[in-house]
DNA sequence: CTCGAATATTGACAAACTTCGATGGAGTGC
DNA sequence: GCACTCCATCGAAGTTTGTCAATATTCGAG
């Protein structure tokens, strides 16, 4: 991994206020947080990983999923991809039915990323 | 404020999995709280964040903000707005300058909201 | 009052996102 | 094999988002 070095600012724009001692977030780490968020940014896949979150065994399949929310089967598969992607969710088949199920620490990982960035 | 009642969804679909005992999040908090993590889903918004952050007082001027992201002036103002809508900044003129403020419990209390999502 | 500096707002455009209908693939049961 | 069910993928339409250049606004200095 490479470590991107950012350049020190110059405090040359004026003294209008304290000049930054370091960079607090770099871009790397900004960019990965943000997919995470990204993933969570939507109301419908806030519901779906609440579902499964309340379900027996933080588990549920498709065919549980798709009528709470009121939309199409496909939009739904889609929404849990990208779930899946950002780290929430995984999927495991069982006969024709698809079962989605909670990835035990990523809500609290996120949870603590943002605490972190709070106290600093 | 009018309470949106959600339709007790009906049972038809199946047995092919343990039905739902409740909802777990309703439409009306799905949706705030999508509103707040997609005012944090962008990385650009999150360095501003965390700039201000670290910077003493938990507090920056425009100024200051501009040049570390790389990105234009009025592209600055226009993701300070999105953070302040949302409530995680609150804007102070003092002079020509605009001050960007941490608000105290803003990311911690996202933070918590995310760690009750992962414990129901 | 006029000038310059710091921000905010507007208008425009490309990229990304959400959603759907249609289709395809895999598994089950007759 | 054939039909049926559950789910994923594809292609497309409409909307939202991120970004900039240009302009407006507000404030301090002279």
């Amino acid at each position: 991994m490479s470590t991107t070095l950012l350049p020190v600012i110059q405090p040359d724009a004026a003294a209008c206020c304290t000049p930054l001692t370091s960079e607090a977030m770099d871009a790397e780490r900004a960019e990965a947080l943000a997919r995470k968020l990204k993933a969570l940014a939507d109301p419908t896949r806030l519901r779906l990983v609440s579902i499964v979150a309340a379900s027996e065994g933080t588990e549920a399949c498709v065919c549980d999923l798709t009528e709470p929310v009121g939309l199409s089967q496909p939009t739904v598969s889609h929404h849990l991809k990208i779930l899946m992607d950002a780290g929430f969710l995984t999927r495991s088949k069982r006969g024709t039915w698809a079962y989605y199920k909670l990835v035990p620490g990523a809500l609290g990982q996120l949870s603590q990323l943002l605490d972190v960035t709070a106290s600093r």
